[in-house]
DNA sequence: TTACCTTTGCAACATTGTTTCATTTGAATA
DNA sequence: TATTCAAATGAAACAATGTTGCAAAGGTAA
């Protein structure tokens, strides 16, 4: 699908920074922080479009942001399992973060569980994040 | 256990505002905000030295820093399920962070479960953070 | 009490994120 | 295709968050 598809089937209209912003991300295949996303995106780039269209990625569930440490967030695509129109991507699997070479990949087979809360607790959203080495850093 | 023991069974030096934050942290039971701490310690408030000593104090086990999003982060004291004098704790269990009342709770009862990882992929650390209403805010 | 190393607090800086407002642009309509 | 209007952009200015270097002060062991 198209960057411009991506945007049409979310009813969001068709700037030069969304789909800059989109191309960037599916170029590489992983999640990506601003800085590398500002560099694919060359021109185009202006800090206040960039976090005003991340926001609306997001609540639209285009991409999903991934927070590893407060100055350590990731944007990913969300990668339409589901391609239907108004079916909003839920974050549900788990992120993984390499220590050492600082890579985030999405492990879209941990799935977040329903956690058993305690009584009266009711849960909208989870985040798991996951560090430690990524395979090519495991020598 | 006092503030003053903790810091002496962790070999660290007994400063004012380390003391401030510790008290500050167990007086109140929950992890609270940088700003919360601060109005707790009063006069012995520094940013650049409470800073450091959250640094201090997290690699030293003795508290643990929790980031529900980029611009909100908690730090909870751990509750010294061992009071070894070098064992130190490692965060196993989730939180849940209220969107209504911004409260910040320990589900030590919901601990971390080793993930199984793709291979070539090892674990140092994990975190979950659960988001929706605690009991209080679920009317 | 001395001595030494750690910690503190200030200044200055870097990064990250938001708000306001005039201007521009997308896309639906005529 | 031209018109129209709400939505998006980009600049300035600000606010919050976090770090580094360095001289002064403080904690602890001898």
């Amino acid at each position: 699908m198209t960057a411009t598809d991506v945007l049409r089937h979310h009813n969001i209209k068709k700037t030069a920074g969304r789909i800059a912003i989109i191309k960037a991300l599916q170029e590489k295949c992983c999640p990506l922080s601003e800085n590398e996303i500002k560099e694919l995106m060359l021109e185009s780039y202006d800090r206040i479009t960039f976090y005003r269209n991340i926001h609306t990625l997001s609540s639209a569930g285009i991409i999903h942001k991934i927070v590893v440490d407060n100055t350590l967030i990731r944007y990913g695509l969300n990668c339409c399992e589901s391609t239907h129109e108004h079916n909003v991507h839920k974050n549900n699997h788990a992120h993984f973060y390499c220590e050492t070479c600082h890579s985030v990949v999405c492990l879209q087979e941990i799935k977040i569980p329903d956690f058993s809360l305690p009584q009266g607790f009711v849960s909208a959203d989870s985040d798991i994040i996951i560090k430690g080495k990524c395979e090519k850093c495991n020598h």
